[in-house]
DNA sequence: ATCGCAAATGAAAACGTTTGCAGTAGCTTT
DNA sequence: AAAGCTACTGCAAACGTTTTCATTTGCGAT
């Protein structure tokens, strides 16, 4: 007995190895750890002993050669410097993994292009399903998808279509919402910084709602007083400053996220202008500083971390074999805090 | 000529389907895809076609078999809430995707515990290397690593043991410049609102760091003046409130991370305190909003982005059999800002 | 034309699992 | 103690690639 070791020293142990040492076959030792009902308890325990002592992985690959499931699923985000995709992220990882699910991640910059690449990259690697964000897509991405046959959540925005499964809220509703609270209070003169409205059908919609709402009490909205705006309270800051001296006269401003609401508070603090008594700010989405600041930010609530880990248990579900409405809104309440008050007489 | 398509309907097409389609053999459709300077012009031309025509998308889990490669990178992270991480993660994402890899990502809220179990299935899938976060794991962690072989990088700190390849900057040194900041400004009484140190080295190291500066100048540091509070703006306020009730009389606070900062400020800002005036405010990582904030939050940069992406670059070259240093110290320097100033009289 | 060589192709053996089917134990029942 | 049944186990064939090695093809030089 010179080798005690009986697989080559460089390569990982495989379940042949296992089977050896335990004295069973491949294909017991396959079932001990897969089907442990299906054998004999004490074969059961050997095979176990064997893994143990070899240290014996799985392999991954080749598992999923066999049973046609990586037990992966693919994500494909914008960037998460953005805290609602970083919390869904962090929701839809934890959601998945506690059903033995690992996700795999890519990212892309608001570009249809490296999305749709991206999600290539992901089905190549053989997901079991995806989840996407939104609904403006590469038309090439729906393409794919079908031909993969594959089951995916569209999250945060919702198809009224009814075509794609999609988990997410109205933004038009809750942008409607928001401007009718600053109607109600008073306020007449409205500025608008939206994010980004090119591939992102969720800054379109709000936009839409805020136009909508004011249009339907006669109130206009000059392309003066609209601002697009990456997503950055950086960003927030130098919008209104721009509003301020290009167009003033408001006494609202309604931000297409926190974070551009949270650079135009910051702006308007830095200015010496007062909130909400000269300038009213409403946001959307209330990430946690929102509730931290004082004044705290008016705004809608999207509970990110919830659509993540929906969409998580969603997906899980359908592979399970399970039906789930194709649709699932979620609210997004209006949350009035201290930026936002009685228009200035 | 009945049926169109060779392949069965539900079944995707695979690279025989390809070879058939193309007139080719199926190694010869294989390397015309992978290496196509070894195969005809001519030829190359008909399997692309093949390809476009059946809609073919390589079947990963197979090629991974084959080459033992996944062209997947794992990364163990704690959760992405925590906007330094979020940036590293994207940062390093986009690093690999533009190698051809893509990440495979597992969270999970600092316990090792779980981050074993995340680890060990991040291996199974095959990852061909992976990215951790601090020197803090389990020890079976060290050793399933070290069965596996595989290359790894920690991020954020240096083990400098020099055994682990890392990429990080130095928390102890930088959490000394802070407070031999504050002590050059005046300041004597001293307060510290840590981030939880448990299986957390950076913040142990940066706790460490404030004590060791302070003692050298012969202060102390009371365990009434100081507070563990877990990362969140809203924990950072009620730690610091909760130092005001305990044991005030501090004139500096040091924050173990920018949102605890943040946090403290907020509640000065709330409670009437003025920043810096009557109390000096330090925190570290500089996230974005700490720039945007009046006053500015003074801090360390730490450049997670560049962490991230360094960690991806040295992952790649290691696999492309290219050397690297064991060790790469990144620069953490002192951004001194508003909230710091002299000591009250 | 023929030869020779390089370049292009093909056949078949991996890669490490799972799983249907067939066979062999081990119990229970008489 | 034999029979019958069930509960386990093993063999071998997938799964869809890549890659080695042998073979064929194409082409320029003789």
């Amino acid at each position: 007995m010179l080798k005690l070791r009986p697989m080559a020293l460089g390569s990982n142990p495989k379940l042949a190895d296992v089977a050896r040492a335990a004295g069973v076959s491949l294909a017991t030792a396959s079932r001990a750890l897969a089907q442990p009902d299906l054998v004999r308890a004490k074969t059961c325990e050997r095979v176990r002993d064997a893994v143990n002592m070899l240290g014996y992985v799985p392999h991954g690959a080749a598992r999923a050669l066999a049973t046609r499931r990586s037990k992966t699923i693919g994500a494909v985000f914008p960037p998460l410097d953005n805290p609602i995709f970083a919390k869904a992220t962090h929701a839809l990882s934890r959601e998945l993994s506690q059903a033995g699910y690992t996700l795999l991640l890519a990212t892309h910059d608001y570009d249809p292009g490296a999305e749709l690449l991206a999600t290539r990259a992901l089905i190549e690697r053989g997901v079991d399903g995806l989840v996407l964000v939104g609904m403006d897509h590469d038309p090439g991405l729906y393409r794919l998808l079908e031909r993969a046959s594959l089951p995916y959540e569209i999250t945060w925005s919702l198809d009224h279509g009814g075509y794609h499964h999609c988990v997410g809220v109205s933004h038009r509703l809750a942008s409607v919402h928001v401007a009718q609270h600053l109607l109600d209070l008073g306020h007449r003169e409205f500025a608008v910084i939206a994010g980004e409205t090119a591939h992102n059908d969720r800054a379109r919609d709000r936009l839409a709602g805020a136009r909508e709402a004011l249009a339907s009490r006669g109130i206009g909205l000059p392309s003066s007083r609209v601002r697009e705006a990456p997503f950055a309270v950086a960003a927030g800051k130098a919008a209104l400053a721009g509003l301020l001296a290009d167009a003033p006269g408001f006494t609202a401003v309604i931000c297409g996220n926190d974070p551009l609401a949270i650079g135009a508070l910051l702006e308007c603090r830095a200015r010496g202008i007062t909130v909400p008594d000269q300038l009213s700010i409403a946001g959307f989405d209330d990430v946690d500083l929102a509730a931290e600041l004082t004044p705290g930010l008016t705004t809608v609530r999207v509970p990110s971390a919830e659509i993540g880990a929906r969409a998580g248990k969603r997906l899980l579900a359908r592979l399970a074999g399970k039906r789930v409405r194709r649709m699932e809104e979620i609210k997004a309440p209006l949350i009035v805090r201290g930026t936002t008050g009685p228009a200035p007489a």
